[in-house]
DNA sequence: TTCCGCATGTAACCAGTTACATGATTAC
DNA sequence: GTAATCATGTAACTGGTTACATGCGGAA
């Protein structure tokens, strides 16, 4: 039951709208942590019930009134709590992984190309961080709090997405071994 | 929803009553997807309603009765067409990440004990992962079908449990910087 | 005029976990 | 006598997803 606990890491870092959450979540926490809009405003609501954080209605111009989330004291405290409190060695789970497994039962040319495809995904996701990480955090040695930890988190993004696309790459080089001449689709192929 | 073809590709590799399956769920595949033996026997029980597979019920002497399910026809089709059909590009999920995320709010010396308990509990995994493929992969470059395939997931579980007991390594580097005198609870401590 | 971004929500559903129950055999 | 292993299950709950709804403003 992490999600109240990131949301109060997020909201502690700024007091935001669950739209404005949502959002964040997509980019950085939401490389540890994702969550639909639907659970978010949920989750904050039974949060408010508990005290954990206090909303304030800004109305705005234009555009609809939002509802504005910080983070009690009681809030603050129980994220205090949370750190300290030992937590589950998260298992990894991966549905690809499983169609690798049992490639031997289906089409494996199949099954490679699903991984050449989750493998861009990969290494897409690795070229984003990357460019987080030089554009947001030159000079790392000198960091310090909270910035340090973001950077230690986006750290450990890019070292498993590196370790993905490096895997993905070993198991195409086995499943399907680079032929001399690539099977092409000729004229022939279409009546 | 790949419990049923992770099941499906388990019992394809052997037919095995929900219990059996339970216990090979904590180890191999299990390095990607874990199952209670509750859930494992309510989806058998759909699957066997949608025809994926079949039971005998096997009389044991001194001990319960099992069922053991096999794949049937239609279930090895389904099997078939899952491998074929994409599916999300997944993330993962660390509540640990969060913590570390999050170590500012709170006593973050509390933080890098949990990250001591998780890299131990992962360098525990690593070591397991190690002495199996030694033990059952010697010579990887002569294996073929299903064995291949079942190394190349363990090889994706090794270099998984290596990058994140070296990730927090570095978490650890940087959290707790080592100091030259640890700080010991010597016998003025207590009255 | 059609789609995207802002902003919040309800309802139904599915997947997964926790707690509890049963009952025999074997090992310490 | 106490715990562990084998073997299956029910019931209640929690966490998360999907589908749908509303309504304004600005850009293409």
């Amino acid at each position: 039951m992490a999600l109240e606990h990131a949301i109060l890491v997020s909201l502690s870092e700024r007091a935001s709208s669950g739209y404005d959450l949502a959002r964040r979540f997509d980019r950085s926490i939401g490389q540890f942590w994702s969550a639909t809009h639907q659970q978010i405003y949920r989750v904050l609501a039974r949060m408010e019930s508990d005290g954990w954080v206090r909303v304030h209605v800004v109305a705005q111009e234009g555009r609809p009134d939002k509802k504005v989330y910080e983070v009690t004291s009681a809030g603050r405290s129980e994220l205090a709590a949370w750190l300290a409190r030992p937590s589950e060695v998260d298992i990894a789970r991966s549905e690809l992984a499983v169609k690798i497994r049992g490639a031997g039962y289906g089409d494996a040319a199949a099954v490679a190309a699903e991984v050449r495809r989750h493998r861009a995904a990969h290494a897409e996701r690795l070229d984003v961080y990357l460019a987080n990480e030089e554009h947001e955090f030159a000079d790392p040695r000198r960091l310090r709090g909270r910035r340090l930890h973001q950077w230690l988190v986006l750290r450990g993004g890019i070292a498993l997405e590196r370790t993905l696309v490096d895997w993905y790459d070993d198991v195409l080089a086995a499943l399907a071994p680079p032929r001399r001449t690539p099977p092409r689709r000729t004229p022939k192929d279409r009546p």
